[in-house]
This record gives structure tokens, C-alpha cells and sequence, in this order.
DNA sequence: GGTATGCTGTGGTCTGACCACAGGGTCTGA
DNA sequence: TCAGACCCTGTGGTCAGACCACAGCATACC
């Protein structure tokens, strides 16, 4: 067994092992790096190496200073992690713009198909489509600028999938928009009109909305695949832009 | 707003620039750890943390020695990011095993009636089944153990994404599935009859196969929900098991 | 009692050192 | 001349130690 004995797998092994058998969850704090690589005889950079991989797998949050808000501590925050694979795998051509917008527009399907489904079968204590539409509501405000009204809908496809329940869809849902932000808002200044394509985009994301309160999971699909592709198709969406003026403040996992 | 002015995210947002403005493509070196410190004035560590990250996240490979395979090499394998992301996110609670299930069943019914249409609307020579078909040949294969059968399945059910020619949901397809990989065998040792069971597995496969090969989405949905989540089913996978609701202390923080 | 000060423990970073390894060049002997 | 053994060099992998910034806490001071 030439097994990968790297000092920073170990680490990583060792927390998985701590969460797989319960010794570690969420809000737990991790033993401090100095004490943590004693523990384990390796080195503390090891140790660093490993942490920060989990920081970026959205798994711990590390906080600097003393006190019970110091040290790393087990989160889970899954979008982060999964924007930051997509945006760089993205990045490395790995992934095509074509095939991310693809995906979103599979699950998101899928997502309000089996929202009108639960809806049509009666009974819904379980699903809550409030946040969605107030979400809707905050899109109507006037004077939204194209980030603000994209930031809105972006919460609004994520109010969907939360209200399905299934927090991985959730999750993939967040990082495949997020893989794609520069892209996003590249097209929307190439808009012709950005008034006219917010308006219609409004009023798809009501015929969605309607489509899965009255049950009607056929023009839920329908409604959603024009309204995704619709927008990618108008923005002209290529994998490579020119010039790219880098919004890119924020990088990979965020922070709060 | 107070940049994020930690040392490795640097060196990150380095590398992803250099990939965006395509100073770096899939198989150049990245310049050796040292120069990399001292071009971007880190030590040496910083940029060891963030090739950790890039490394784990599927972007890179390294190797130590000299030549033209040493270093890190930018890759693509976007595979085993996304199984080690998920795998850890469900060891931490993050994701339900169940929800894995559901995204993969939503995610493979997509595939085939996808493939299914493709087929219907006239041969394409852009999907190819030909590997389907081989592992489906090879499953036939008297004495597999329950090990090798379900590797075999695992291939299948990624030749069919792979048909799709959508990379991205290749990539998650084979991380959802290897995020729950252990409860998968462990489900597979309690069945009281593997004989039966494969048989059965197999059943299906040709069944899918067949749905695919004739351009019938419908039936390739159905057959497709049935196997997957007949399989979970019968192995306790599918009903959530354990009782197991990890307050979401910080899931999935608000962005503004 | 309330505030100011310093102590302590934490992550964040850098430096320097050493090791193992792989490739390529060089030397040596047949 | 050629094949093999040898060493040199550059690479990642790791460790140890040092210092900093920061946040909480205890203590001292007013």
C-alpha cells in the first residue's frame, strides 16, 4: 500500500474521521493548530494546510483573537465551497459556461416541477414559498440598479430550492450562479435595454411562481426553461469575455 | 469593507486571474514554490496553503523531483473536488444523505430523458453509448463480487452522463455518488439476498439502456426513479436512518 | 463602580533549514 | 564507442522557531 502518507492528509483524514464518528459537529471548536499538530506529530504548517483547505471547503471558520469566537470552528456552509470549485474550474476550462447554465436550468426544473408537484398533492405545511415571494415583491421596488435586481433574483431561484427542502440542490444551485457571476454581469450591461429585460424577467419570475402555487408543474417547467435560457440567449453568454474588469472583490468562500 | 488581506487568498486570486486572462491553460507548470513567494511577495508557506487548496479542489497536480513532470501542473479534475466537497459536507452534517440521493435521482432522470430525446430526434453522432453498453457487458460477468458490481454500476451510470457531454453534471454525478460511497457498501452488505438484488440491478440497467436506445424520455424517467430509488430503499438508505438534525448554526449566511 | 492597562492565547505569516525524490549530466570501465 | 554507475541540481514536503495582530479577560487604578 503505497498510500498517500502527505503530513496534510492526515490532518484532513483525522477531522473526517472526528465528524464521521460524532467526536466533532458543527459548532464545535477545533483544538488549537500548536495542539493539534503535537497531537498528531506533524508539523503545525501541516496542520495550517490542511484547515485551510477546509476553510475553503466551507467546513470550518477560523477567527483570530481569544475567547470562545477564537480558533477554528466546524461550520457548514456548503455554497461557499462549491462556488469556489465551480468559479475555478470554470476558470480552468474545466467547465463550460454552456454546460453550468445547463445544469442550473436541469435542477431548477426539477425544483419547481416537484414544488408544483407537492403543491397539486394538497398539504404543503412542509413547503414555504413566502421568502420567494417577498423576495418578488423587493424586485418590484423602481430605481433597482442591474446588480441590485440580479442579487434579488438570484435569491429569489435560491428561495425555490430552499423551499424544496434539499439543501444539496440549494447548495449547487448557489455555486453554479455564483460560478458564473462575471459572466451574468458582463451580459447585462451588454443589454440592449436593461428596463425592457428586467420587466420581462419580472414577469416570468411571476408566471413561476404562479405556475407552482396553482400546482401546475408542466408550465412551471416550461415557464423556468424559457425564463433561464431565455436570458442566457439574450445576454450572449461566450466563454471568454474581453476585457475583464475584474468585480471580482470577493473570491471563495465568503465571509460574514 | 475590509479586503480579505490574508496572504494565501493573494496567491489564490493570482492563480485564477492567471487562468482567466489565459496566462496559465491546462497542462503549463506554475513557476516553482519559491519563485511564486517572491514574485508575490508571501513566503513560502502562503503559497503552499493556497496550491493546497488548488490541489484538493482539482486544478492542480504536483510532483516532487525534477523534469518536465515535476511541480504543479494545472489540470482539470473537477471530479475530485466535487466528491471530497460533498463527502465532507455530509460527514459534517452539512448535507443530508438523503438530499444526496434525491440530487442524484434528479440529476440522472434529467440525463436520460435527455438522451432519450436526442435519440428520438434523429441519430446524433455526438452520443455515444458504446461505453454503456461495454460496462453493462462487463456487469454480466459471473462471480463479481458486490465490490466490483457496484463499481462497474457506478461507471455506467457515468458513461450515461458522460453521453450527455455536459461535464459538469459528470463531475457531480460521480461526487454525489462518491459522497456517499460508505453508506452504499455498508447498505449493500445488510441486503438479504446480493444474487437477487444484482439480478435485479442488472434488470433495470438493460431496461434504462434499452428506454435510451429507443428515445423514450418517459420510460427512461420511470425506470431510471425505480432503480435509483428502489436500491435506496431497499438498503434503509433513502427513509433518513438516524435522527440526526444538527442545528444549522450558520448554514448558509446571508449575502447582501 | 467604572475605566484603563497589560496579560494570554489564538490564528497569520515569514524565514531558514533539512529531507526525499526524479531527471539529467558526467565520469568510468569494458 | 557505449553502457552503466555516479553525482549534481531543482523540485515539492516538512518541520521548527520566531514574530505579529488581534480579541478577550483579569487586574490595577482612578
Amino acid at each position: 500500500m503505497a498510500e498517500d502518507r502527505r503530513a496534510w492528509r492526515l490532518v484532513l483524514e483525522s477531522v473526517e474521521g472526528d465528524l464521521l464518528s460524532g467526536r466533532l459537529s458543527p459548532g464545535d471548536r477545533l483544538p488549537p493548530e500548536r495542539t493539534l499538530a503535537a497531537d498528531l506529530g506533524v508539523g503545525r504548517s501541516s496542520v495550517r494546510e490542511a484547515l485551510r483547505v477546509l476553510e475553503v471547503l466551507g467546513l470550518v471558520r477560523t477567527a483570530v483573537g481569544s475567547g470562545p469566537n477564537s480558533g477554528a470552528v466546524i461550520v457548514s456552509r456548503p455554497s461557499g465551497g462549491m462556488s469556489a470549485l465551480l468559479r475555478l474550474q470554470v476558470a480552468a476550462h474545466g467547465f463550460a459556461v454552456e454546460d453550468i447554465v445547463k445544469t442550473r436550468l436541469t435542477l431548477e426544473t426539477a425544483v419547481v416541477a416537484d414544488l408544483a408537484d407537492t403543491v397539486q398533492e394538497g398539504a404543503s405545511p412542509t413547503i414555504d414559498l413566502a421568502p420567494a415571494r417577498d423576495l418578488l415583491a423587493a424586485m418590484e421596488a423602481p430605481g433597482l440598479t442591474d446588480a441590485e435586481f440580479l442579487a434579488l433574483d438570484q435569491r429569489f431561484h435560491l428561495a425555490l430550492a430552499e423551499a424544496s427542502g434539499n439543501q444539496v440542490i440549494v447548495a449547487t444551485m448557489a455555486g453554479l450562479r455564483d460560478s458564473i457571476e462575471h459572466y451574468v454581469r458582463v451580459g447585462a450591461r451588454q443589454l440592449p435595454s436593461w428596463a425592457d429585460t428586467s420587466a420581462r424577467l419580472m414577469r416570468e419570475h411571476r408566471d413561476i411562481l404562479a405556475a407552482v402555487e396553482r400546482g401546475d408543474a408542466p408550465a412551471a417547467r416550461t415557464t423556468v426553461r424559457e425564463h433561464i435560457s431565455g436570458y442566457y440567449a439574450e445576454t450572449n453568454l461566450s466563454p471568454r469575455s474581453p476585457e475583464l474588469t475584474p468585480d471580482r472583490t470577493e473570491t471563495s468562500a465568503d465571509l460574514s
